[in-house]
DNA sequence: AAGTGGTCTAGACCACTGG
DNA sequence: CAGTGGTCTAGACCACTTA
């Protein structure tokens, strides 16, 4: 009972299966949490070899709509794929793209556990050893494009120097050093005034228009590696992204 | 001559052979531009299956490394892996997390050629023949979020009453009836003061802080799907965002 | 025309899962 | 223990690029 699989378009046959298979899920006959055939069984019903059937369930895999255990079978995990957009990172600090040379300046730094009214805002919990840096951002000498708050996981932080010295890239520093690479960041974007106290610093006035960003960088197990809080006045800074679909 | 692969960490060949290939193509001995060597000589010079080479390859064309071109060779196109970090979207407007009821009301509709001034706002050429919708977005009766532009190019945009029932998820209408789906999203986010034009409908004061987002959905082939160009009272509004570092 | 990567077959052994 | 998916071999033909 071997089934044809559609070959008027001249896609290769694991394009084929894959699209086949893919339209049996949609279907629902192998519903989410059920296993698709064997692919001995995937073989036979569709009188191709293994390398081409694995070639098709590796699409299905990628798309995300088939999860496969050694031992225990292929199991519908989706039955349609999300839009699934990507963004390409030189950094992680490549979320706020300033100019290659311009480096944190701090202004005060401390070390202690994370204050209340910090944490609120965060919307974390309050306590723990951070490093809590406060500066302002820009090239030594010229107007500086935001005012920032960064909060450091203290048994993981650098010395001071090196945070001035690399410009700001502090959770590569972190993944690199450390052995703690970034998992996953929550980044909140909003705009305000700008208030007297920030206003100063900046060379800007109170009141003006100005972009916050509150970025939040956690660790493979959800363990908060950083916290950073930026205020850029209106008209010096934009955030551009660029998102791609990716490849199904 | 053939090189021993570390199999040391008991880990596959194909594993170990792309390790090998990435420790090469980062000391640059096939450096970027230049052509790795042939899947056939791969399988002499590491005493394995060209599967096994084809699998190994497969990885380092995943992370970005290399380039394949059937007729052409292997060229590698990267030295070192970039930090990958995707953003997961149920469709292409969940780029503005508005509330579910939140609609796009029109205020005014025109078909016709992209304006200069327009064109130089979003850096795309004037000309073509675009739908202009000029509205407001939020919940009926209810105070609005945003004041929106959104220029749908004109041979695949839809009626203005369909916009105005799904809500604004334009681009997955435009993916689904019309069969072009969006495969990149440039996104501009600035901050800004509110004008006077753009305070009255909004119930809001000259002046105030507002949040500014640009975007640009472009096709496969690089063509503008559409425009947008909202407002948003400081307030009213804050952009969040989940990034997620790829599995490599 | 020669050589590349893309697809495909027919085998094989293994590590792992489940009853 | 039988059966699963994971790895691997040794072949083959094809579509495509380059010269």
């Amino acid at each position: 009972m071997t089934v044809m699989l559609d070959n008027a378009s001249g896609a290769p046959r694991y394009m084929a299966l894959a699209e086949a298979l893919r339209a049996r899920i949609a279907g629902g006959d192998p519903a989410i949490g059920e296993l698709l055939p064997t692919e001995h069984a995937l073989c036979e019903t569709y009188g191709v070899s293994r390398h081409t059937v694995r070639e098709a369930l590796r699409l299905l895999a990628e798309s995300g709509l088939i999860a496969r255990r050694r031992g225990a079978g292929t199991v519908v995990v989706a039955n349609q794929t999300h839009d699934h957009f990507t963004q390409r990172l030189g950094g992680v600090d490549d979320l706020m793209q300033y100019a290659r040379d311009a480096k944190l300046l701090p202004r005060s730094t401390r070390t202690g556990p994370l204050d209340g009214a910090v944490a609120r805002a965060f919307g974390v919990a309050a306590g723990g050893e951070f490093f809590h840096v406060f500066g302002v951002r820009g090239r030594p000498g010229e107007t500086p494009i935001a005012l920032t708050d960064v909060y450091i996981r203290a048994d993981i932080a650098p010395p001071v120097e090196t945070i001035v010295e690399m410009g700001g890239s502090v959770t590569d520093w972190i993944a690199r050093e450390r052995g703690v690479p970034t998992a996953r960041i929550e980044q909140s974007i909003s705009a305000g005034a700008l208030t007297e106290r920030e206003a100063e610093p900046l060379n800007a006035e109170a009141g003006e228009a100005a972009l916050r960003t509150r970025r939040r960088y956690y660790d493979k197990g959800g363990r908060i590696i950083a916290l950073s809080d930026s205020v850029h006045p209106g008209e010096r800074f934009t955030y551009d992204m660029v998102l791609l679909r990716e490849a199904e």
